[in-house]
DNA sequence: TAAATAAAAGATAAAATTGTCTTTTATTGA
DNA sequence: TCAATAAAAGACAATTTTATCTTTTATTTA
């Protein structure tokens, strides 16, 4: 569904997020560690997510990523996957075909239609914030 | 959503079964011309569809592709899915995470399981017969 | 101001996916 | 039986994705 690297993105998102009340830093070894992934790899990430206005990001000292919690109801699951993955999940053709549309279908064109709608709603109205909802009480987990 | 191998192997799969009424066989180079792909990767693509026993194949003169008239209707989508990309789509978390289930979900665990149960659910109900359909009338197509 | 810290940036490297080319095997038909 | 045909199989190559390591830049604090 989505690249290993969105899959990095969401987790650490989310993991930032829970943070975010805090109003602390947390650098990039903390995060590889509490999502279980390779370090540098998820640190190139990141740098995307801050160029996309997703996470914030300071240096030196006390540096880290951070996401303001005024900004957590605002930030949707399809922020983070159009900044990683781009838009091929939002536009692509189910088949793969460059010149699909409405008007010029392909056999799967409707059926895939109808599923995309499902998962873009999903993507477009689930925010960060709800996301850590279950984190804190322990009912959902990010590694392990 | 699908690997490009299977896109290809579905493009393949539908322009073979528009031919199925026929009872002929299908060379791999009218084939990759017809769903513009390349040649012999999609050969190698046919050859795991045939392994699975979704399609037909015969070698020497006059030799190549089929799917029987009346099984079309029994070759679903996601048995091309299924043979080509594996169950990944059908049994991976949407954060990748291997230990992800109902009762140890990960924070986005319930609403992938929606949308992907709208997806899977399609998958098992789309037949290669009526993918065929559109094809014959001129209302979809498989490339340009 | 200097040392320590931490992200950014850049260069590589490994692995997986996509794609090509050659050889082999099976089948047909002359 | 031999030549032609076409898929199967195997080796290899290109590209993309995933991952690591090193250097640079910015920031803090002593």
């Amino acid at each position: 569904m989505f690249s290993k690297s969105c899959e990095y993105a969401i987790r650490a998102a989310i993991f930032i997020a829970t943070q975010a009340p805090n109003n602390a830093n947390i650098g990039i070894k903390e995060i590889a560690k509490e999502i279980d992934s390779p370090i540098a790899f998820t640190a190139k990430i990141l740098q995307v997510l801050v160029k996309n206005n997703i996470l914030k990001s300071s240096k030196g000292v006390g540096g880290g990523f951070m996401i303001f919690k005024n900004d957590l109801k605002n930030i949707k699951l399809a922020d983070i996957v159009y900044a990683i993955d781009g838009n091929s999940l939002f536009i692509k053709c189910g088949l793969g075909l460059s010149n699909c549309s409405e008007d010029h279908p392909c056999p799967v064109h409707e059926k895939f239609e109808f599923v995309k709608k499902d998962l873009l709603y999903m993507l477009e109205n689930t925010n960060l914030e709800e996301l850590t909802q279950g984190l804190k009480t322990g009912v959902t987990f990010l590694k392990y």
